[in-house]
DNA sequence: CTGAAAGCGCTTACAG
DNA sequence: CTGAAAGCGCTTACAG
């Protein structure tokens, strides 16, 4: 609870001096900083981020957005995010929009434009028009990972290559017959990758000289459960099974992968199956994938919004369409191989 | 960027009546009231957060401090708190312990106490003796969940019934092999969870008159991939063979029947499991477990904390140590029943 | 290098 | 019910 008059007082300095020791940034004698030293460590003093807030405009404080928390992919950028932020001296403050639209209007209408954050990073929102308006009145940067947002500046990988890719490796093993477990077209990613991924293969296939096969392409929520319940449905049907599946997220891969082991068949002899992720427990399942590297992704994205928060000069524009797109990695383990039917 | 200066001049009234007509913190004629509130709309004013926080010495943000955030359990306790928060009129600053001693240190010399936060919410953290200190010393109200932590409030399950009950749930089913995959002694929970489930089965069966077997201890990480291998020893051991496992979570519930199907082995038929969470999973993998309710339970730990930050008068003692108890609940799913060796 | 003082934008006793 | 003014605890031009 002691404030810097006290510090100053019993350094025997002013309190002007106390913030600029230990600030640091100006300079101070060697003996006035190691007077104010000592009594800030015997007081035990910490400024108070308010008045420091007060007196600078700056919060050192950054909103980060997501749709959900409890899921895998959004719970790793937070902890990146959390870690990386902390090490610039920055907290991070949690909004999720999962809540629905009224914990979400509340975000962006009152939390957000307080003045009480500096920043704010987000991932797999799409800002509305007047959200995006209102930041850039506050002269809130924004910087998005996991797709690009108009207005913006983003750091993403491309969602369709990574896709064609995914799909690229299986056409390259042999397979013809490739189905794909997605995302619903409206979904609450309320994010284009569902579709972009779903285009990425259709290219792949198209490129290979093959017809999308339309009731190959299962719509799912991205979790486990969905994809186990994709993957059954496709490799159930009498009519006919594909000899491959790409998933649009390792989640669904894993899903798959116990949906085939669950009624009989061998992954990858009967069928190959592919993600995308990189999940930590991808390894563990030996599931074949594209990484898009979330984690250093995320350090990535936060060190450049902090680079953009700290060097930013009066007029300059505060948010500007850009995106850096951030590359991807095909890692192949132990789900994917040539069908079956190609073998000797 | 509108002050409350600029709404007082447009509503041709004292920042003070703005102030009292936005807060409703005290009574405004219904007129001035009208013209407070048209002018803010107007002019989209949001009051400053570091302003409102250096007269009212409140920051209206609450630090929760967990040791991990990619893992289930606390993800979901972050999403619940957020949302709780949020309602409350709260933000949430994360504080993530995972980044070692240098990270922890720096969160809690530094940012925990630079009045940064009105209280501190805290999931399976263990205090020291000086963190609690400081904290006492800067009067920040703590609420701990997932253990009880000496010097301060929490709201906990009973670890020991719990692990009692899922073992008991076993013995009752006719099991008398029953192994458990558990967690390391001083393990990076950092908290006394581990120790209290296996006390707990030791206990249950002691009282069943069954000796436990020290090679049937498994400790592991509390994930799947942890579980998964845990089990794979146990289950595949030439020399004996448990009939049923008590898993210390789901998620390494999950992995023993991973395990148990990649050996052949049909659950429950050959093998029981029985885990302790209610993992959002576990209806999928039909697995049989003791639920804490983690959403419910951070529910009400966010109110009972918010209402001690807002009922404290001068005087009240900061922290007490007092823990409430929070019921358990025994879900039976798929995944247990009575031993082949007592069918008929 | 250092200090006195203004100023950041609110809230809230204190008068009226 | 309302306003003038003090005060919250810092930082930072401005002088010296």
């Amino acid at each position: 609870m002691a404030g810097i008059e006290e510090v100053a007082k019993l350094a025997g300095v002013s309190t002007a001096t106390v913030s600029r020791a230990l600030s640091g940034k100006a300079h101070v004698s060697a003996k006035a900083q190691d007077k104010v030293e000592r009594a800030a460590a015997e007081l035990g003093y910490v400024a108070s981020s308010s008045a420091y807030g007060m007196a600078t405009g700056k919060t050192r404080t950054i909103g980060v957005v997501v749709p959900f928390v409890d899921r895998w992919f959004f719970s790793a950028v937070l902890e990146s995010a959390e870690t990386k932020m902390r090490q610039h001296g920055y907290d991070l403050t949690l909004y999720n929009i999962s809540g629905g639209e009224d914990q979400r209007k509340r975000i962006f209408d009152e939390f957000l434009l307080r003045k009480r954050v500096d920043a704010v990073f987000t991932c797999a929102i799409k800002f509305g028009d007047a959200e995006l308006k209102n930041l850039n009145r506050t002269k809130k940067p924004i910087l998005g990972i996991g797709g690009t947002v108009s207005g913006a500046r983003t750091i993403s990988i491309d969602d369709v290559a990574a896709a064609a890719l995914a799909t690229d490796h299986l056409l390259a093993l042999g397979h013809k017959k490739i189905a794909m477990i997605g995302g619903h077209p409206a979904s609450e990613m309320e994010f284009q990758q569902p579709n972009m991924r779903r285009r990425g293969y259709d290219q792949a296939l198209e490129r290979a000289g093959i017809e999308p096969n339309e009731a190959w392409y299962l719509p799912a929520d991205f979790t486990i459960k969905g994809g186990y319940h994709a993957a059954k449905q496709l490799l159930g049907d009498p009519r006919g099974v594909p000899t491959a599946i790409f998933c649009a997220s390792d989640e669904m891969g894993f899903g798959t992968i116990m949906a085939a082991k669950d009624l009989g068949l061998r992954v990858p002899e009967d069928v190959s199956v592919i993600g995308i992720d990189n999940h930590d427990m991808s390894e563990f399942f030996g599931l074949s994938t594209i990484s898009q590297n979330v984690r250093e992704l995320t350090e990535h994205a936060v060190d450049r919004l902090i680079k953009i928060i700290e060097g930013f000069k009066d007029g300059d524009p505060i948010n500007i369409e850009e995106n850096e797109e951030w590359p991807i990695e095909l890692i192949v383990r132990a789900t994917t191989a040539r069908p079956a039917s190609s073998r000797r």
